[in-house]
RNA sequence: GCCGAAGUGGCGGAACUGGCAGACGCACUUGACUCAAAAUCAAGCGGGUUUCGACCUGUGUGGGUUCGAGUCCCACCUUCGGCACCA
């Protein structure tokens, strides 16, 4: 046979594949399992990231079909997008167009990496039948409460020209371009991910499959805290203000009140008082302030007094209240309790205005005093001048406190978080068009259902800039009103594209559902995904939105699943020179040139044994020459011997054969082990390679005197060993070892573990820990036995001879460590 | 500051439950084949000492537990990631 050309054996076992239906999913199979991986943004071409993730998914789809499941294994596009619009505004060309486009060519690069999806299930974000469930899915959340209009500060990008969401700002700059945020104030769609933030984190216990890391990231961003609520009554008016606090053990030593420049009663309190032109110049000072700025713990603490006081309602006591620069109005009520003494911050400002300062916490045995002080004592300990609750210790002051408060109407427990509500509105066109209709008599009317889709119009002109066109789109904006035929309008923002993506492995599993997003029988028999695969930085985003809409989906009898991912890999980067690949280092290698120089297989064989999947890799290309000089080792390999197994002889096995044998099962057993439990596809290709190199030895060792037997088992367990693999290889060899059908209908090989067991095995003689001499031994020899035979060798018995033994440890087939003295 | 992960040869990485550190691959060195090179095949390859039999040393640092520690415990250093004026 000619050497080894993956050019031409590549193509040809695509075609083939295809053409045979080979990856189209069984839905009748009783052993089912879903795998999943990310499905792209359509940006135009694949790039390394892309093709590590992929590989891992195929690894495991192939080897589980191999396994006799039936897998679950689609792809799609996430398609609605502003890189579109950018590209369509400069290149004069539609959204559409250049999206479809790129999905052709992206889809074109999977096949010709033989990854094998069951292309009948794709689905594409921005394809009407796709989106037309995308807005059925807002409107589900609209009917539940679920979504709602509010006028808000919200994050804006101003290069991008539209809102962000408070997941979708890293560092106080834009997620995609990283330009520097503002705030505006707009009325913009919620969804109210809010009232899933409980459950959201208490179900991340169900999570087992998921890495450690991930989870807390999701604690960490839902930031639950445990606290109260307080009402201060304000003096001289009928309101009060609510703190919330979580040290209620601290009220005693509360000296002033601080709200944040936005604070609804900022304006009340001072109006036509003296303070009056002071505080509306701070409150405009602050509100200039970019986020940034304003949430940096480097921005100096600033304040500015009301004229106001209120009570504190345990000790009756009159207190400032203060307008800060440090307080958020999105977090807790917007307002803060000063305890100067147990809180940094508040020590900080008090020391700055000169406000007074009492300790009502101290630790156990000691005193404090507040002049002394030079930083607050913000641990917990044991109440002082704090009226009837002196001696408790914190804890049990918080909750007593907490009661009495409760008792006398003056405050509650609360639990607070940080996670805020979703904000999907986009100010941009390439995106869901949400279904809402504004009627100057009925107000906000919901698009019936069955007038769905809500079109986004083609015909449209982009602009610089980015302003939506939909806007002056007459066709789309003005309509009439569903309830009364009134005159009305469209909402012109569309969804976040986050929306779109967080039910799209729901659809994959019922995708020409023309009725329903996806009828409940078919999602309920393959979600939750078995194995999702994707990247960390969607540790937040994606993957906290998609486990809201499962809730709300379970919530609203649409399936049984309460979280959608079972298991989730978070795949490493792929970086090169020790950096992340950018066309501004030069350091890019794309999947194409690999698949041209080398072959796909080559390239799925190197992304997956230079580095565990969940670790950074760096692109080597010695490494990428590494394993397709591997692979040319095992086509001459089974090329040169494939004729000659045909006719076996049936002689018997010597030990160079069962030494052959032993080494493929080992290799086999460790190959199944380290795919199906551990995910590690490094170690995996590893115990190829060693069962490959065991063949080559005996080769050697034997020359033409093979034994037919046994090297056929070893060659054909090499093959399916690779399948998962390189797939176009190992069907190419399957085939020239005689077989009719194709390697990846057969059975995953079992080891056979009668192979594996040796009549000797090497142990180590440790005296004193340390190792003093090698020795074979019968296998499953006893303690007394090994004991015996290590002492009965002259160099351990040289050594010991003068000593006193006093300990014997024996570790079966592994070690003895002899303890003298 | 808080939370989390990781530090192993020249490099990527193995060592799964405490049991022979460095599997496998890359790079390098040597030999075979060749007129020669490449390819291929074979062998060597942590550091140090060596009378060539071996000995000492070694998994970020310092302690500890243990017959035995890369693995467990304590303290620290470094790197990376997340959160951070969140009351």
């Amino acid at each position: 046979m000619a050497d080894y050309n993956p050019s031409i054996i590549e193509p040809k076992w695509q075609k083939y594949w295809e053409e045979n239906n080979f990856y189209r999913t069984d839905e009748k199979a009783q052993k089912k399992f879903y795998v999943l991986e990310m499905f792209p943004y359509p940006s135009g071409r694949l790039h390394m990231g892309h093709m590590r993730v992929y590989s891992i998914g195929d690894v495991l789809a192939r080897f589980l079909r191999m396994r006799g499941f039936s897998v679950l294994h689609p792809m799609g596009w996430d398609a609605f997008g502003l890189p579109a619009e950018n590209a369509a505004i400069k290149n004069k060309v539609h959204p559409a167009q250049w999206t479809y486009a790129n999905i052709e060519a992206m889809k074109k690069q999977q096949k010709a990496l033989g990854i094998s999806y069951d292309w009948e299930r794709e689905v594409t974000t921005c394809a009407p039948d796709y989106y037309k469930w995308t807005q059925w899915l807002f409107l589900l959340f609209y009917k539940r409460g679920l979504a709602y209009k509010k006028k808000a500060a919200v994050n804006w990008c101003p290069s991008c020209n539209t809102v962000l969401a408070n997941e979708q700002v890293e560092d106080g700059g834009c997620w995609r371009c990283g330009t520097e945020v503002t705030t505006k104030d707009l009325e913009q769609w919620f969804l109210r991910i809010t009232d899933y933030a409980e459950r959201l984190l208490n179900d991340l216990k169900l999570l087992s499959g998921w890495p450690e890391r991930v989870r807390v990231m999701q604690e960490n961003w839902i930031g639950r805290s445990e606290g109260a609520e307080i009402h201060f009554p304000v003096k001289g008016l009928d309101t009060k203000i609510t703190v919330f606090t979580t040290r209620p053990d601290t009220l005693f030593g509360v000296t002033y009140l601080v709200l944040a420049a936005e604070h609804p009663l900022v304006e009340t309190l001072v109006a036509g008082t003296e303070h009056e032109a002071e505080v509306k110049a701070f409150v405009e000072k602050t509100r200039k302030l970019s986020e940034i700025v304003r949430t940096s713990t480097e921005t100096e603490k600033e304040g500015v007094f009301t004229g106001a006081y209120c009570i504190n309602p345990a000790s009756g006591e009159e207190v400032p209240i203060l307008v800060g620069n440090y307080v958020l109005m999105g977090y807790g009520t917007g307002a803060v309790m000063g305890v100067p003494a147990h809180d940094q911050r508040d020590f900080e400002f008090a020391h700055k205005y000169n406000l007074p300062m009492r300790v009502v916490v101290t630790p156990e045995g000691k005193e404090l005093e507040a002049e002394n002080l030079s930083e607050a004592y913000v641990d917990e300990g044991i109440l002082i001048n704090s009226g009837k609750f002196n001696g408790y210790p914190s804890s049990k002051a918080q909750k007593e406190i907490t009661a009495y408060l409760q008792k006398n109407g003056w405050g509650e427990p609360k639990v607070t978080y940080r996670l805020r509500d979703w904000l999907i509105s986009r100010q941009r066109y390439w995106g869901a068009p949400i279904p809402i209709i504004y009627c100057d008599r009925c107000g906000t009317v919901p698009v019936p259902e069955e007038d769905l889709p809500v079109m986004l119009p083609d015909d449209v002109v982009l602009k610089e800039g980015g302003q939506s066109p939909l806007k002056e789109h007459q066709e789309f904006y003005l309509t009439s009103c569903p309830n009364c035929g009134g005159k009305a309008h469209r909402e012109t923002d569309t969804m976040d594209t986050f929306f779109c993506s967080s039910w799209y492995y729901f659809r994959y599993t019922d995708p020409h559902n023309d009725r329903l997003p996806f009828s409940k029988e078919k999602a309920d028999a393959w979600v939750p995904v078995d194995q999702y695969i994707g990247g960390i930085e969607h540790a937040i985003l994606h993957l906290l939105y998609s486990r809201f809409f499962t809730k709300v989906l379970h919530d609203a009898g649409y399936t049984a699943a309460v979280e959608p991912f079972k298991r989730l890999l978070a795949q490493g980067m792929v970086n090169k020179d020790g950096a992340k690949m950018s066309k501004s280092k030069g350091n890019v290698v794309s999947p194409d040139e690999i698949i041209e120089k080398y072959g796909a297989d080559t390239g799925r064989l190197f992304i997956l044994f230079a580095a565990p999947p969940e670790k950074d890799l760096d692109w080597s290309d010695r490494g990428v020459e590494g394993c397709y000089r591997f692979l040319k080792r095992v086509w001459r390999l089974v090329d040169h011997y494939a004729d000659e197994l045909a006719h076996p002889t049936g002689q018997a096995a010597d030990d160079a054969d069962q030494t052959l044998r032993h080494a493929v099962h080992a290799s086999l057993k460790k190959v199944t082990e380290d795919i199906e439990e551990r995910h590690n596809f490094n170690t995996a290709i590893s115990a190829i390679m060693e069962a490959v190199n065991a063949a080559y030895n005996y080769t050697n060792e034997k020359k033409d005197a093979i034994n037919k037997e046994i090297m056929a088992e070893a060659l054909e367990t090499i093959v399916l060993m690779l399948a998962p693999f390189a797939p176009h290889l190992a069907e190419e060899l399957w085939q020239r070892l005689g077989h009719k059908e194709s390697v990846h209908l057969q059975s995953w090989p079992e080891y056979d573990p009668t192979a594996l067991r040796v009549a000797e095995v090497e142990i180590a003689v440790q005296i004193n820990g340390k190792v003093r001499s090698r020795l074979t031994i019968p296998t499953d020899a006893d303690a007394k036995t090994m004991e015996q035979i290590a002492l009965a060798d002259k160099k351990i018995a040289d050594l010991v001879a003068d000593k006193e033994i006093i300990k014997v440890i024996a570790v079966p087939n592994k070690l003895i460590n002899i303890v003298v003295r």
